[in-house]
DNA sequence: TTGAAATTGAGAATCAATCTCAAATATGGA
DNA sequence: TCCATATTTGAGATTGATTCTCAATTTCAA
């Protein structure tokens, strides 16, 4: 399914469908969650697969425009992705105490959204929300 | 003002108070919107002030840690920072066609964050809302 | 004033991400 | 199926932001 996006999006644009690009494509589809480049060139390696690193960047950022995946974050450890097909959009919250991330989804930030951007005469295409604060386990460790 | 506030977090740390922080901390309150390391680093060395790129990275740091400034985002082109006192917390609009920043508040969306934490057991400290999309002109422009 | 401990700065090191370009490959047409 | 050609790949170089190193300098409590 997200093949036939990924190769009808490469065909509009004139580029071609390789053996890299189906590897990474598959690889990426793999992650349940966050994932980051460095990772996904070894999960593919590890499986006797090939691809390079480049060729991991450059069908990362492909993947980004076509919208199978998304740029969760950049750390200070690089960039985090996930797909977001048959994953539904979704916001974060980054426990500052252990790195935990919780996935939530609000109707009303996404109508609150719309609201925003109306009032600025801006056209919002996606947004991003990151609460960072403490999760219930490490509220608990505290005390 | 935020010299008292830094000095006095520098203290309990058992930090020392020194010209190149006192500079960097003034520089980086001349900024009345978004600046970014490098910029800063040749503002200050147009003034003929003195501080190495290291301070200011490790100021910068600092500054963060203290609540004085905010990373805004981290961007291809490095991080972007502004500083928090006596400006008021605020989200972002950034446009994908000329990279343009509007800023927000929203007391609407500040309620929803405390309501989206409660479900969650969330103990939210701070967030960050990154809408991503056009700005009018750029709405325009591409007509 | 003094000396231990913190800080500075120039340049090296790190690390994610992109670029280079020759060799390999995909694709539409014959 | 085979060809011609434009696209893609990959190994390694490069870039660019940020951090690290460590000798020399500076702060500050006593």
């Amino acid at each position: 399914m997200e093949k036939k996006i990924f190769n009808k999006f490469l065909k509009e644009r004139g580029q071609r469908v390789t053996k890299e690009r189906a590897v990474i494509l598959q690889k990426t589809f793999s992650y349940h969650g966050h994932f980051d480049p460095e990772s996904l060139y070894l999960r593919i390696r590890e499986t006797g697969l090939k691809a390079s690193r480049a060729s991991v960047y450059r069908t990362l950022n492909l993947l980004c425009e076509c919208g199978l995946i998304e740029r969760v974050t950049k750390t200070e450890r690089g960039t985090l992705y996930e797909h977001t097909f048959g994953h539904g959009h979704h916001d974060h919250m980054l426990c500052i105490g252990c790195g935990s991330i919780i996935e939530f989804y609000s109707e009303d930030l996404e109508r609150l959204q719309d609201n925003l951007c109306r009032k600025q005469d801006f056209k919002g295409v996606t947004h991003t929300l990151e609460i960072r604060g403490y999760c219930k386990r490490c509220q608990k460790n505290k005390k």
